[in-house]
DNA sequence: TTAATTTGCGCAACTTTGTTGCATTTATGT
DNA sequence: ACATAAATGCAACAAAGTTGCGCAAATTAA
């Protein structure tokens, strides 16, 4: 299935001045055909039988798509870190949905993070940081 | 500084008809003297000098005193909980600033959370956690 | 096309955060 | 003070993530 859009993370990889390894483009071929962000593990899982690659090599893949903004990590709540790619839409900052019957994370659009949050004086906003948790439609 | 506050944390132990333990005792009184919330290791060690708890106690203090509500966990997106006392002022669902700087994270009681949150058709909303991240004033 | 160089990969070992099982100790009601 | 249920401490384990280093592969230069 994500096969399909190997030439399509190649070429971002590329435009990114980053070098086109074949574990960096299953990372983000599997991150840029996933319905919902994923933990390490599952893109382990998803990578298993077409590319396995070392823990390790994954953390650093992942790192690297982060740094160069082609992927985003999410925090939701339960200790582990959350990738998601960045296509258009997420480019800017957005709220995650985190469902507690089966775990999968969402990316949530129209939730206007940009409003004004009432800090104490003297405090900066940087980033905001909004996991709405519930029941998905399948869990509920 | 934290012992005045012993008798109250003794009396909220014996409330909820749990045992009244030293650690159970020394636990919630640093956490109800603190400003804000604690990890587990910045607990630890201020008990360290006065009530050296083994690491594993002092989890499961922390876990029974959640369960009795009288404090609460916060998940500041890096991997670790924090916990805060639950003044009348925190029982509600309220959001925290987490500073990027000193990673002190601070409870907002301002932020509104219960206000609709648009989901998708047959998600149901159980819980919202929102984490602003900035600078506080010391470190900006 | 080949050689040189830079960059990424894989392995092993380590760290941090948190959990579980079990024997011992302690708080509390009688 | 005594019995007992519950909390503690120890050891071992587990999951997520990081670091160091030699080797291999992808670019670049020749």
């Amino acid at each position: 299935m994500y096969r399909n859009v190997h030439p399509i993370a190649e070429g971002l990889i590329r435009q990114c001045g980053g070098r086109a390894t074949a574990g960096r483009i299953g990372i983000l071929s599997v991150l840029l055909s996933a319905q919902q962000a994923m933990t390490h593990r599952e893109i382990e899982q998803c990578l298993l039988e077409t590319l396995p690659l070392d823990r390790v090599t994954l953390y650093r893949g992942l790192e690297w798509l982060v740094a160069q903004q082609l992927i985003h990590k999410v925090a939701s709540g339960d200790r582990v870190w959350r990738y998601h790619a960045n296509g258009k839409a997420y480019s800017h900052q957005h709220a995650h949905f985190k469902c507690t019957g089966c775990s999968q994370v969402i990316c949530l659009d129209d939730l206007p993070l940009e409003r004004q949050w009432p800090l104490p004086s003297g405090y900066r906003l940087q980033e905001v940081e909004l996991t709405v948790k519930g029941l998905c439609a399948d869990c509920s």
